[in-house]
DNA sequence: TATATGTGCAATCAATCGGTTTCGCAAATG
DNA sequence: CATTTGCGAAACCGATTGATTGCACATATA
């Protein structure tokens, strides 16, 4: 089962959950609140997203706080860095194809 | 049918597709030899990446290139951005709550 | 013109996804 | 001690995914 940052957060609805424990740690049943999805269904995105290790959970008694592991996100921005120095390179490259017709045009 | 950014980067084919078009632009084949994968299965990538204009087709005789169209990646660009200052609020709300603490110890 | 090449498209298939319903269980509450 | 509450797990279901195979159709090439 393929489980990393980038299937966790091709679900819209994951995509809400992480922004709203992005304010601050919740329980299912909070969380569940802000859908219109059964609480069932937000309990297998939590799931998904805590196998992912986006999401800690922290028991407290009977309840369960889903806190964000921030960290995790690290891995998205990476790829996306990656992603725009291979376009700059690219672009660096451009600039010297243009800088040399540039100066064999004078 | 769901066609955004964020599906289109969580099979990492085609992440590893973008990887390669954001060095320049190839043909179909030439992006099926990178791969383990048949051809077609690569077309039905690139049919993917297309309808959610992460790529464009420039026609050039009986092969297509196919271009990156880097702007789209702001899409996913914005919702990271709009995570980490989410976060970053959440930090300056701690960093004044600890304040707060500290001019009550004095 | 006959053949080879580059490509998209449709049919098909097993696997996965996202949802609901039902259940079980431990912790709070009366 | 009985009941309510918060939660995860399992069974099930239709839709979607990613891959393969076979085909059609243009454009090069001999």
């Amino acid at each position: 089962m393929r489980r990393d940052v980038f299937q966790a957060i091709a679900d819209p609805t994951r995509r809400a959950i992480i922004m709203l424990l992005a304010v601050g740690a919740l329980t299912p049943n909070a969380i569940a609140d802000h859908f219109d999805t059964s609480r069932q269904a937000v309990s297998k995105h939590l799931r998904i997203l805590t196998e992912c290790e986006i999401l800690v959970q922290e028991q407290q008694g009977r309840e369960i706080h889903y806190h964000l592991n921030a960290g995790k996100m690290k891995d998205l921005e990476k790829w996306l860095e990656q992603f725009k120095q291979l376009m700059a390179k690219r672009f660096d490259q451009l600039d010297t194809v243009l800088e040399q017709l540039k100066s064999k045009g004078k």
